[in-house]
DNA sequence: CTTAAGTTAGTAAGTGATAACTTACCAGAA
DNA sequence: TTCTGGTAAGTTATCACTTACTAACTTAAG
């Protein structure tokens, strides 16, 4: 009981501070806000978190273990590289387009750099991400998939920049679009010229 | 003298706030901070600017001119669609690499939008460049440079998405690799695909 | 099986710092 | 004389965070 609600609320705050972040930007991110919304004082957020950079640092890391899952994941099961780029693009883009305030986080990337607190996490959470892709383009390219003069490191960045120009695009045009078939369509397009 | 003076405050209100954010990011940027590195008192900042959402829609402004002269130029002279795609991306790789500061801009679309003031300026610089884009690269499929198959819009996202992803990643790792080199052979790369 | 001690998650009230912005004033140029 | 660009001092709001306290639960000793 005890264990259970203390939990709750902890993890309420994190997903709470996401809607928060979502709707007015990291900068207006408060404690008091986010207390105001799950119903309890400003003060008891503290005792779940020691200082807002604290838990700013647990919003990243639970942001950072759902990519973590999903490439776990892929790996485990043997697809194939281009395949791996698909599924990860799939469940991505599902998790995204049912759950939008998520998606505030892969914007606020150089916001968050600048403090060197996130720094070192914030490049974890991107390089994980671009390093994946381009491992994957890497091994196409190794079992003849796609074209020996692919530059692997340039089109991980290309794609993870692509999803996320398409993740600004979406929150710009208030979700007009679905998110997910748009990835996979973009994705499709590039993965098939480098054949 | 007088009216000398006062464009050279204005305009160095900017310049210092494009680096405060550069710096420390938007939601750090203080009129007590711009005023303290140019030199004069707060309240003088109010003196040039009603607010400080003025002075942020001025920033924006400064930053779009720079674009529109760009596409502006472009345009006089007559080159190829894809070589219009080429020579813009090369201007604004090396103005970026000269002036690192004004790549933060680049990276606050989000948050920026997350504000009705701001909204619709920001929408109207991130959709002039990917139109740009977009539109080169359909006059490009008309004459036959490209594949009739591409979808101009959505490679219009991919290639925007690229030179954003690359300005990120330029600024996590301290600017030690040529900006302008990445963005010209990214870009050099996916056109080719394209063919 | 009680009970005492410790821990946890909460509250009310307050603190010091900092933010944007205002007011009232002034010197110099037009 | 009037306007411009500046100043000194102050206002109000909000921020993260602290203090001092409490109720409820957990644990361990007698």
């Amino acid at each position: 009981m005890k264990a259970n609600s203390l939990i709750h609320t902890k993890e309420k705050i994190i997903l709470e501070s996401i809607n928060v972040i979502h709707e007015f930007g990291i900068h207006s991110l408060s404690t008091r806000e986010v207390a105001r919304r799950i119903g309890i004082t400003e003060p008891a957020i503290f005792k779940h978190y020691k200082t807002k950079s604290d838990l700013i640092l647990a919003i990243l890391d639970h942001f950072s273990q759902y990519d973590a899952d999903i490439l776990q994941s892929i790996s485990t099961r043997k697809v194939s590289p281009l395949e791996a780029i698909r599924e990860s693009v799939d469940t991505i883009g599902s998790y995204y387009s049912n759950y939008p305030a998520i998606t505030a986080l892969t914007q606020n990337y150089d916001i968050l750099q600048n403090d060197v607190i996130y720094k070192e996490k914030v490049k974890f959470i991107l390089n994980t991400r671009t390093n994946f892709v381009s491992e994957m383009i890497e091994k196409a390219k190794q079992i003849g998939d796609i074209r020996k003069e692919i530059d692997s490191h340039s089109m991980g960045i290309a794609i993870v920049g692509t999803l996320r120009e398409l993740c600004l695009h979406w929150r710009m045009n208030e979700y007009n679009f679905s998110l997910r078939d748009a990835m996979i369509s973009s994705v499709e397009t590039l993965l098939a010229l480098l054949k």
